[in-house]
DNA sequence: CTTCACATGTAACTAGTTACATGATTTA
DNA sequence: TAAATCATGTAACTAGTTACATGTGAAG
């Protein structure tokens, strides 16, 4: 599969990075939907010089530290967009330890699972309110757009930020895009938390 | 992590099974957020015999088709109840091939675009179907008090899943959990792929 | 008699994590 | 001047997938 290869090709196909810019990326907002650890990224990055697939340039940054940019070579584009255009069939499994106890609740006690589930809900809408956070800093206009309309609908998990204010040709579009689902399914997982803590309460 | 073998654990706590049949679990709701192919279940069933967790009983089927039938140790439900009670914290990255590939929507024309994400709604939708329709025949009255028809007691059979199973001791909670979450999940990605797909139109 | 499901394993490989290892630059 | 961040790599290990390999049993 190689999803890595394209991820690396997809960030660079706008801008030059080092191996640790694309680390750092991965902490950023598609870290939501893939990410890898530097030690995986620079033989994947070594791989892909291989292949033919990017290049780089040594840069000297301050006396003596060398940093390699990477720019993605035309074989790579065209591998990238081969691939972005390809539609994939879905995982059959989404691993979710968590729902994985659930499963097995009948192992717990009702204050266990209960403690279980309100750490749970915790952590999910603190995750939700980081996000939301996020999406007003990066994104103040269409936030506040959002604001002023007034239609957040908080029975059925939607919330303001959750309706599309982009047109296709905007760079922001990925961004936007990816923040958005992230929302979405934190706030689809509180909003099921919620709906089932009174089993334990 | 190991959380194959929690897994496995899980499974046997309640009732033995072979490796075939745990890799037949595997492909049933459970499959939705924890899998494992039979190539890594045998292995590892041979790893937790090794440290004492599960034993096994070799059974004959027909003639001379031999299989081997696991069941829990004392100490291997002692290490389960230790994971199951434990409070994990949230994976940074869920990863999603499908959302990596909108980050870098920027790499397709408009059409590329609508074509990803008409297949992806279409697969999610029928997803959520096929999960509904589970949900429906696994739990008939739960559900059928869900869409607002009335349950009378009189009217319905004597089958587990026929009593209410939001109570806590009730042996269906576990499944009825992973179903319903799986069913706000991908309701979820399906909500938030038709607020966006007018990007495309 | 053939196909599908049952049943168990190993080999080779790919993907990903944790730990080891080193050094430069910036900021408090 | 100490700590945090920038910067790059390798080693050892764990997790997971695909392919190889074999055979039984049931049902049509």
């Amino acid at each position: 599969m190689r999803v890595l290869k394209y991820a690396i090709l997809g960030l660079l196909y706008r801008q030059e990075y080092s191996g640790y810019d694309i680390t750092s990326q991965f902490k950023q907002e598609i870290g939501q939907f893939w990410s890898a650890k530097h030690s995986q990224i620079y033989p994947e990055l070594r791989k892909l010089v291989d292949e033919g697939l990017v290049e780089f340039r040594t840069q000297i940054q301050g006396e003596k530290l060398e940093k390699k940019m990477y720019t993605i070579t035309e074989q790579g584009r065209q591998e990238l967009l081969a691939w972005a255009a390809q539609p994939e069939s879905l995982p059959e499994t989404e691993k979710d330890e968590f729902m994985l106890k659930m499963y097995f609740i009948h192992t717990l006690s009702p204050e266990q699972a209960r403690a279980l589930f309100e750490d749970q809900l915790q952590q999910r809408r603190a995750k939700l309110a980081y996000l939301q956070q996020r999406y007003e800093s990066l994104m103040p206009v269409f936030a506040k757009e959002e604001n002023g309309e007034k239609h957040t609908q908080a029975t059925h998990g939607q919330t303001a930020s959750d309706t599309a204010p982009l047109a296709f040709h905007n760079p922001n579009l990925g961004h936007y895009l990816v923040l958005t689902k992230a929302m979405a399914r934190e706030q689809s997982y509180v909003d099921w938390l919620e709906r089932h803590m009174k089993l334990f309460v």
